[in-house]
DNA sequence: CGGCCGATTGACCGATCGGTAAACCAAGGG
DNA sequence: CCCTTGGTTTACCGATCGGTCAATCGGCCG
């Protein structure tokens, strides 16, 4: 079988046994099970686990930056801009949703697995804080990264927390009436603190 | 030594080190050498590895639930009370920093291990949302279940995210003066909400 | 002192983990 | 036709996991 067809199938099942189980639960022969393939294939394509990990992962942090980047480039004002970026961040985590998953798990995990997903993680806050720069004021409670950090838990706690209050919420929290709704409040949110930084000023 | 005492120490030495490393780090073993106490008595006071762990989590669960309605039972109109409300949820997390990242831990490994968090956090998200029930909307964008995952996530998410974006953050997200900023950041967001839920009655 | 009992210990179990080594297999080129 | 090469397989390694068990310790009571 070619090279990349066979990388592409342990890829995929490293990805959803990851965003099941965590990082420790997800086993190089429970992976190499699902995909179909020999166990050992596993250390063939890819050298080690963790460096499987990143590869996981590294297919996600382009799409995800490059996502965000597009919807913050769209034409409009600082507030269509923002809930372009907002909009873009949610439906890239609803289309992707092993991947908050994924991040959450191995940042619960090691100190190890916590550093793989910090590049990005610090990349994509870095960007988002300089996107805020000029509407928000620097430093204390209304600083750039309070907002990055509130918004971010937002989208990503949501999905992260869905099959947990699954129970609780109702309605299934991932279908897509749900879904909207979500969206919907977290556009209501921007927009009232917008409005309230606004009034402030 | 006296029974509890022992119980005791291998409570606080999971405690930690399931924060630290997550569910499947903390070897029961490890939890022993940190505990300074053989590994056959882990066993010998708590039956399996995951009655442990639910030992764990029961400690944090009464706190947890009575601080909170404790502080909702405070004098004064429902904005009072649900910042102060506020200030006990980031009160508590503050005070137990191992409880946000043991929950997170153990909603990321496995569906037993999330099956731990499922009941107490259940209990708390009705609560919370009967709270809230008054003065939002039924249903759509603006229900109180979307509240209670926005705000829980804005507490929670910060806790559990500080030390890998700790680095980009300048300052360190848990020293005292981060800490007092980001409190205020949330009670500048709950007074965006009312503000703009009572203008749009 | 003798015996009892709860607390503690060390030795051990089968299972599973990440990772390795060598053999094997099919296709392609000289 | 043989030999090379990249992909694949089988068998295996040491380490560690959660958990068990019988032996032992140390007070306390009669």
């Amino acid at each position: 079988m070619a090279r990349h067809e066979t990388s592409e199938k342990i890829l995929t099942a490293a990805d959803a046994l990851l965003a099941e189980v965590g990082y420790d639960g997800a086993s190089v022969g429970r992976v190499a099970e699902r995909a179909g393939v020999n166990k050992a294939l596993v250390f063939y394509h890819f050298e080690s686990k963790s460096k499987l990990v990143e590869a996981v992962l590294a297919r996600y942090y382009e799409a995800h930056q490059s996502a965000l980047r597009q919807a913050y480039d769209t034409k409009g004002d600082a507030r269509l801009r923002i809930h372009s970026v907002v909009d873009a961040y949610f439906k890239f985590m609803s289309e992707h949703r092993t991947y908050p998953r994924l991040v959450l798990g191995l940042i619960a995990a090691s100190d190890e697995a916590r550093a793989m997903v910090q590049d990005n993680l610090l990349s994509l806050f870095r960007w988002t804080t300089e996107m805020l720069a000029d509407i928000t004021p620097n430093g204390g409670p209304l600083d750039a990264r309070q907002f990055y950090s509130t918004f971010s838990g937002m989208v990503t706690g949501y999905f992260t927390y869905a099959p947990v209050i699954a129970d609780a919420w109702g309605d299934d929290p991932l279908a897509p009436e749900s879904l909207s709704a979500r969206l919907e409040h977290v556009h209501w949110m921007v927009d009232a603190v917008l409005d309230r930084l606004e009034a402030e000023r």
